[in-house]
DNA sequence: AGAATTATCTAACCATGTAAACTACCTTGG
DNA sequence: CCAAGGTAGTTTACATGGTTAGATAATTCT
């Protein structure tokens, strides 16, 4: 290796500060979002009826899964949803242990509903953003996804 | 098309759906390395750390308004961190109520030991990307930043 | 049938955020 | 100069949401 502070393979283009600048703004970023809270949900169960929405019906254990937590995680979250009415569970009838999980009409309703308020929130704080910094972020987004990709061995919740 | 789904001014560029992505990978990713424990510290202790590192000597107000949290939450950290040794806190000669805030060697030391195991966690997860990728990270990192900036009226805590 | 596996739930624990109330100190106006 | 009010920090009590360990019930395998 020929360079003065290399950190891995690929960081002959990234420096150590970079780095640092890069966990604590992600972290913080994280921290941010998930701590706004438009209206009644938190963002657990927030995320949790969209990944419901998304994939139904589905399981606790798909959902799990998808949310890169472990399922007692889930299945608490799952029994608040279920008392505000927003989703149902129902048992499979073809495997008796597993349950069909989606969402009510209720939850449905919310589901959009949330998602305009969301967007709302997100999108003043893009507002303070140029049109510039927008289109990096945009190009950026599928590389983040990537980045906290659960099949890319990231999680160890499986 | 011109744009179907308008959400906001600067939004000609931004899609509804993006929107979301963006929201959930934000998210996700920023719970993915809050959570992930190269060591015996967490992350809102590690954060501090680095915090108290970059600004000694400090008071606990600084402190909250720099993380973002609330001072009760810094107290209790602070505390934690006292316990271990890695920072010290003492009485504020000119104002009873302040108390300066700064790194120990040990946290002097703890803080360098971090930074570099941090950092090979991180490496290693962008190690999956390409070049191309990371310079797309890169540049898109000071948007990140200036998007969780506590200075642009984000954060309810002051 | 009996054993192993699988899906889920329960229970107990921990970390870390909050708001509200309290303490101690500082500052200021009568 | 001292009482009133503001400010820094802590304590307390609570909520959320993650974890692991262990229980339960249904399925699958031999």
């Amino acid at each position: 290796m020929s360079n003065p502070t290399p950190v891995s393979r690929t960081s002959e283009s990234i420096s150590r500060e970079e780095l640092t600048r890069l966990r604590m703004t992600l972290g913080r970023l994280g921290r941010v979002l998930r701590q706004q809270n438009d209206d009644g949900l938190s963002y657990a169960l927030i995320s949790l009826l969209f990944s419901i929405g998304r994939n139904q019906p589905t399981t606790a254990g798909e959902l799990a899964a998808g949310e890169g937590v472990t399922p007692p995680s889930v299945t608490r979250s799952l029994n608040r949803l279920l008392e505000l009415g927003l989703v149902k569970r129902e048992r499979d009838p073809v495997d008796g242990r597993a349950s069909r999980i989606s969402l009510t009409a209720a939850g449905v309703a919310e589901r959009s509903r949330l998602l305009r308020s969301r967007e709302v929130w997100l999108s003043e704080h893009l507002d303070r953003l140029t049109r510039e910094e927008l289109d990096l972020l945009l190009v950026a987004l599928p590389v983040l996804e990537r980045l906290c990709d659960p099949e890319l061995d990231i999680t160890p919740g499986d």
